[in-house]
DNA sequence: GCGGTGTTCTACGAGACGTAGAGTACTCTA
DNA sequence: TAGAGTACTCTACGTCTCGTAGAACACCGC
């Protein structure tokens, strides 16, 4: 489950920045724009949490939020699900090779080199 | 603006599937399960229309609808999408190819063979 | 035990989506 | 060319997610 709000992308990205974890206070002090009601972020982090994207340290009083998954983690998750949908995956992968930034392929280049196929 | 609800998906799907278009009856024949209205049919290809995912071609009466976006494109964009939030591209790469099949690391070696670097 | 702070519960409005009836438009045929 | 049948549009409603936050409850230090 992917989260899929505006404010929920944001929150995740802030717990990214920060991986030793943030208090909901200092999440909504990180937040950009405007301060929310602390609560608006508690409940988020809650939600987030259900989602199994961000854990929570309940030692210590005011709780320690940080991403449960890494955010390359996710990234690639994404991208694996959309590439399953696929029927044809060469034909996607080609698409997507053809539409990536050039250092894109110069790195998947030198990572493909990197752990050579396993016959 | 991607197609996020299941029914949206499924009747996209269809279309893929019928390069040709199909008529929103047809389309409903198609659809697995018990057989919705006509009318809902036609409400979802309406809403992948305003998304431009869905397009349609009036001059003959029963309408013939196409879908705006091939198969792989939609995917390679949502894979696209996902590895824009990354800040750190090379590092979602990596993740990505250590999740893949073995089979899609095979295509892509090949594939980025075929379109040597430019240096 | 009390006051302040943190957490949970509950809630509401907006928007997306599945679903489809009512109304309207078109087209073919008698 | 008028009627019948089919297709399309408009409107609508229930459900779910999400942004938003108050009210109520729990905890800790003084």
């Amino acid at each position: 489950m992917a989260a899929r709000g505006e404010l929920e992308r944001t929150i995740l990205r802030v717990l990214w920045e920060n991986p030793d974890g943030l208090t909901a206070r200092e999440v909504t002090s990180a937040l950009p724009g405007p301060e929310l009601a602390l609560t608006t972020v508690l409940t988020v982090l809650d939600r987030l949490g259900r989602k199994t994207l961000v854990s929570r340290d309940e030692t210590a009083r005011p709780h320690t939020y940080r991403a449960a998954v890494s955010r390359e983690d996710y990234i690639a998750e994404i991208m694996l699900e959309a590439l399953g949908q696929a029927p044809d995956r060469p034909a996607a992968l080609s698409r997507f090779l053809g539409r990536v930034a050039e250092t894109d392929t110069a790195d998947l280049r030198r990572l493909l080199r990197r752990s050579p196929p396993r016959h």
